[in-house]
DNA sequence: AATAGCCTCGTAAACGTTTTCGGCAGCTAT
DNA sequence: ATAGCTGCCGAAAACGTTTACGAGGCTATT
C-alpha cells in the first residue's frame, strides 16, 4: 500500500488520492461524501468506508473557494472591553452553548478577539472583507453601532448579543435589563424603600439606555421621583463599583438602596462600605446583576439574577442559524427578537428592611 | 463605471475586475500587490492605488488553495476549563499581546474555544485536519500531553503555553512557578514561618507537578521537612480555595502560612477564614499567584506576582513565529524555551511575623 | 421492438489567486 | 549591426474541491 493518509504524518490525502484508490472519479466521490442523491448506496458506503480509513479530510480552502462557504461562525469579541476583562468571564460560558448548537451543523466556532489597538469597526471590516466566516455574532453593542450597518451592507449573516437604539431590522438576543430594572424596583419599594440608586457604566454602551429607562419607569409606577443624583456612573470594573460607593455615599440625602448593572461592581461597593464600617445588606441595600460564583462568596451574599451562560448560548446560536439562507430547511427563517429571561437569587445583600 | 468595490455592498471586487480596469494582466496586478520585484514601479502604485480606491482585498479562500497558508494562528483555550472560567480572564489580555505581534505581519488570530462537551485532543485533530491554521498555540497543558505529539506529526509550527513532562522538543513558554515557590517560601522563612501550607489543583495540569517539586526544593534548602498532608488539592476556582481553607483549619498542628497556585483562590480561602473570626494576613499568612484586579479588592491586599499579560502574549507571539519557516528571515529561528519572569507585590495578606 | 425514463457515473468547467515561464521590447557591449 | 542582457509584462498552469452536464446501461411503457 502506498503511504497514504494523515496515520503517515505526510502529507495528507486529497480527493484525488482516494478516487485512485477506489478506482472511482473524483466527482462521484465527492457526491458520495456529500450525500448528494444520484450515487449508488453501495459505492457511497465504499467510498465512506474509504475515507474514514484514510483519514481524508477535504480541504476546506477548496471547498471554500468552490462554494464561496467556509463552515464557520465567527465570535467577535473586544478584548480592551472592561466587562470581558474583569472578573468572572461571561463570554466563556457563551461559546460553550453556541458551539454545542453549531457542531449539529458541521460549523465551526472561531472567536475573533478585537485588540485593544484596533478599532472594532475596522477589525470587523477586516474579517469580513477576508471572508473569515459565514455568519457572526457580534456584542457589546453601542447605541449606535456602525457593525451593524457593515454587516448588513455586506449581507452577511449575523445577530447582535445586545441592542442597539437602532431600527430593529437585524436579529438580536439580550438579556432582561427591563426585567431586571423593574423587578429589582419593585422588590426593593416592597420593603420601604423610597431613595433608590443605580449604578451603571458612563460610556454608550446601549444595555445601560434601556437599564436607565426602565429604571425610571418602574420608580415612576410607584410613585417615586426621578433623581438624575441617583444615576452613578463609573467604569465597568470592580473599581467603577468602588467608585459609585464612595460617590453614593457623599449624597445629601443618602440613598438606601442601590441596583448595579455589573455584579462585580459589587466587589468595589462592599469594599468602599466596609472602608466605612457600613455592611451591605443592613446600611445600604444592593441588588447585583447576574449571579456568578462571586456572587455566592461575598458576605453577605449578592442577591442577583440567575442565568445559565450556556443556554444563553444555545439561544445565540439557534437564533444564528435561523437568519442563515443555508439552514432555512432546519430552522424557520426569520430575525429573532428575544429577550432572555433571568431568574431571582435572593442573597442577604438587599435583606434590609425600611418601613 | 460600472458598481465594483465594496462600496456598491455589491459582489466585491476580484482581482479580475481591477485588472480589467487597470488593463493589466491579473498576474501583474497579483505581482504588484505583493511586492514581487519584476514589476514597473510606476505600475506598481497605480495598482495599489486603484486597489485601495476599489476597497480590494484578496479571496482568502483563494490564496489560501493556491499557496497552502491560511494567513492566521489559532489560539486554542477549553472553555470547561475551571481557571479559564473563574474571575479574572487570564487570556483575554495575552491575545491582546499575541494580536499585536501578530498583525505586524499580517497575520490574523483567531480563538479556538474547545467546548466542554468535546475531548480537547479530538477538537484539535479537526482543527489541524482543517487546516484552519499555518500555526497554533495551546495551552493548559498536562503533564502527558497528546496534542503536542499531534502537533509536531502534523509539522505544525505551535508554541504551548505552559510545559509539559515531556521531551522538550518543542517550543513552550511558561510562568515561572519555580520562581514562584522559591521565593514565596523564602520570604516566609525570613518571617518564622515552619510550617507552610501550598494549595494546588488535583489534576494533572503539569503546572502544579512544577509547583510542587520547587516548593518541595525550597523547604529542604531551608533544612524543613516536607509534609504530605500540607499539599492541600482542591478544585481551581474560588470554591476550591474554600475547600483549601476547610481542610487547612482541620489539620492538627496548623499552618502558619499558605501559598496559593491560583490567585481566585484567596476568594475562597478569605471567605473561610472570616467565617471561623480569623483574619487573613494575621491568623495565616497568605500568597496569592498572579496580581489581578481582585487582588487588590481582597482586605487585607493579596501579596502576589505582578505579571503584564500583554506582555506574555508578545513574547508568546514572537516566539511562535520563530518557529514558522515563512518568517525565518525576519525571527531567528529556533526551538524556544522561555520561562517567564515576575515581580513580586506585597500586600497585607503574608504582613504576618511568627518569629 | 422502439422509445422514454431512471439510475449511476465520468468529464470538465468553475471558484480566485499565485507563480512559473516565456516573450517582447529597449539597452549595452562587442 | 548583432548578440546578449535586463526590465517588464502576459499567458497559462496549478491549488482541491463542487457541480452542471452528458453518456451509458438498464427497466418499463407503448
Amino acid at each position: 500500500m502506498v503511504a497514504w493518509g494523515s496515520a503517515y504524518g505526510g502529507t495528507m490525502a486529497g480527493i484525488r488520492e482516494l478516487a485512485d484508490h477506489l478506482h472511482l472519479s473524483i466527482g462521484t466521490v465527492s457526491r458520495a461524501l456529500n450525500g448528494k442523491p444520484d450515487v449508488n448506496p453501495e459505492t457511497r458506503s465504499r467510498v465512506l468506508e474509504a475515507a474514514a480509513a484514510l483519514g481524508y479530510v477535504p480541504n476546506q480552502s477548496g471547498r471554500s473557494l468552490r462554494q464561496g462557504t467556509t463552515n464557520a461562525v465567527g465570535f467577535m469579541i473586544e478584548s480592551g472591553n472592561d466587562v470581558a476583562g474583569n472578573l468572572d468571564n461571561f463570554f466563556l460560558g457563551v461559546f460553550d452553548g453556541v458551539q454545542i448548537v453549531l457542531s449539529r451543523h458541521h460549523l465551526d466556532l472561531i472567536v475573533l478577539p478585537c485588540s485593544t489597538v484596533e478599532d472594532p469597526h475596522q477589525y470587523l471590516q477586516r474579517m469580513v472583507a477576508r471572508r473569515i466566516a459565514d455568519a457572526l455574532i457580534i456584542s457589546a453593542t453601542h447605541r449606535k453601532e456602525p457593525r451593524i450597518e457593515l454587516l448588513q451592507k455586506a449581507q452577511i449573516p449575523f445577530i447582535s448579543l445586545g441592542r442597539s437604539a437602532m431600527p430593529d431590522d437585524y436579529a438580536w438576543l439580550d438579556l432582561d435589563f427591563e426585567g431586571y430594572a423593574l423587578r429589582s424596583v419593585d422588590r426593593l419599594v416592597a420593603k420601604g424603600h423610597r431613595r433608590i440608586a443605580v449604578g451603571m457604566p458612563g460610556n454608550d454602551i446601549n444595555l445601560g439606555f434601556v437599564f436607565h429607562d426602565a429604571y425610571r419607569a418602574a420608580l415612576a409606577r410607584h410613585g417615586l421621583a426621578y433623581d438624575p443624583q441617583l444615576v452613578l456612573r463609573a467604569a465597568s470594573s470592580d473599581q467603577g463599583g468602588y467608585h459609585i460607593a464612595h460617590d453614593l455615599l457623599t449624597l445629601p440625602d443618602r440613598p438606601t438602596a442601590l441596583i448595579l448593572i455589573y455584579e462585580f461592581m459589587a466587589v468595589g461597593v462592599y469594599r468602599r462600605l466596609q472602608e466605612e464600617g457600613l455592611a451591605p445588606g443592613k446600611d445600604l441595600a444592593i441588588i447585583g446583576f447576574r449571579e456568578s460564583p462571586l456572587a455566592s462568596f461575598l458576605t453577605p451574599r449578592l442577591s442577583c439574577f440567575r442565568l445559565s451562560l450556556r443556554d444563553l448560548g444555545v439561544g445565540l446560536g439557534e437564533s444564528l442559524l435561523a437568519s442563515m439562507p443555508a439552514f432555512a430547511d432546519v430552522y424557520p427563517r426569520g430575525i429573532v427578537h428575544k429577550v432572555w429571561p433571568m431568574e431571582f437569587v435572593a442573597g442577604g445583600s438587599d435583606a434590609m428592611d425600611v418601613r
